[in-house]
DNA sequence: TTTTTTTAGTGAATTTATTCACAGATAATA
DNA sequence: TATTATCTGTGAATAAATTCACTAAAAAAA
């Protein structure tokens, strides 16, 4: 299948919002309101569904339970993948502890760090290694999700590491830009850009 | 001026391109290579631009020093803006020692936090206080940005707050909706939700 | 000096994304 | 039971975003 970046995102965004009703108890939930949650039109919602074939009830909307076991099917969302976070300094072991990874199917299975020191400090549930043993253990703990929190300046060389290594998706937390090959899916975090973006929204606005 | 999310999310993204090139000591920069460093074709850069009618050279480029300065007077990038940090937990803290912030205009000029205990143990050099004196302190000191690093269930409560207490923009972390009146620009970071996004292109991914 | 190459700027063409409009279905209501 | 209101699904229309194609300018090379 081929669907669009923004068809993803929002997909994304419904799994998410259907796991939460889920939880809540719901059993339907329309276009209508699952546009007003996601920030979309009904529209652009059964659209992005229709592409999918999600079945949806006349006059009830889409029954949460069957709606999200079938994304979940569809795009693996249900498999736990696990992932590795590299760079143990203060923003690293804050996502080191963050259990929501663990209920939402992501599951951080190892740190890396440079600094020998800063591993033995490091009081956490989750193994922590030296990030010369990062080809080693992403291999035999079949990860395929890298977390990059290092200094800018470590970033290019963390990213290659974890390409060698195998990994088949990187969220980059650091403020520069990395060269990651094409077939490695990644994404950059950058909150410097999100403060801007919101700065220049308070000039440029369009809507 | 009535500028498309995108083309400001790309604009927020050449700025922090050119200010790293100024820092470089870089004299000229080109469409091209702009557009390979942020992701887009040279043609919509060059568009993006071209709204904005700023100056380039033939066979030169774009002077990198007064395009940066033009970007950053037109959207205001270059005032120096003031926030705080609401929910001074595993994330909260992380952010308040962030230099990054400081470099790039953004200062964190105080953090809040509902539990006293912690309020009193943080080891800062930004000031931090009690949530109760979030709307004195945000006038007092002309703050205009919010970062919310609460927990989901207290993410609300929090936004109500900052709206009441006049901030201009929301940078929300916690991974839930909130409720946030128009008037208010925000953006939501959503880290599980970068995961899917991530996980989901594994299978579906266009180009 | 002349030619070639590189680069911006921009209207037109194309592609992509969103919205509309309405048929079909069914639950709720009268 | 008949009617009304609500919801999906989808082709068509519209709008938006991107890419193309070409002009003009000027630096570099010949
Ligand atoms: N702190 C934040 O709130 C924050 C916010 C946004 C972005 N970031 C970005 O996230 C990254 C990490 O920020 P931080 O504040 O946690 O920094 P930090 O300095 O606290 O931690 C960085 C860690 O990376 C380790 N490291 C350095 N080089 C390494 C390498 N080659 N291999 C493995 N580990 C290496 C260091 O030992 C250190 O523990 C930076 O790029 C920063 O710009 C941080
Ligand atoms: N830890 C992470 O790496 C991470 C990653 C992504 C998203 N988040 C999100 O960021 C938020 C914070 O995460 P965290 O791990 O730092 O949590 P945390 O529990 O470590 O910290 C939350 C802090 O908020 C404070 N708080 C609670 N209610 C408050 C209120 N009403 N007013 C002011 N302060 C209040 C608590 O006292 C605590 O200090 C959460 O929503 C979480 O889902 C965290």
């Amino acid at each position: 299948m081929d669907l669009s970046n923004n068809t993803i995102e929002r997909i994304c965004k419904i799994f998410g919002h259907l796991d939460a009703l889920e939880k809540r108890g719901v059993d339907f939930v329309s276009s209508k309101e699952l546009a007003g949650e996601i920030g979309a039109t009904e529209y652009t919602i059964r659209k992005d569904i229709s592409l999918l074939g999600g079945p949806g009830y006349t006059r009830k909307g889409y029954e949460v339970k069957s709606f999200k076991k079938e994304l979940g099917e569809k795009f693996l969302l249900t498999k736990r993948r696990k992932a590795c976070i590299v760079g143990l300094g203060r923003l690293g072991t804050a996502l080191l502890d963050y259990e929501n990874f663990q209920e939402d199917g992501f599951e951080i299975v190892a740190g890396f760090d440079c600094s020998v020191n800063k591993i033995e400090r490091i009081r956490t549930s989750i193994d922590v290694f030296a990030v010369s043993r990062l080809e080693e253990i992403v291999e035999a703990r079949d990860i395929e999700l890298g977390i990059v929190a290092v200094p800018a300046e470590s970033a290019q060389e963390v990213v290659d590491l974890l390409t060698k290594a195998g990994v088949k998706g990187i969220l980059n937390f650091s403020p520069v830009k990395v060269n990651i090959p094409t077939h490695i899916v990644h994404l950059d975090m950058d909150f410097t850009n999100a403060l801007r973006f919101i700065a220049a929204r308070f000039i440029m606005k369009k809507t």
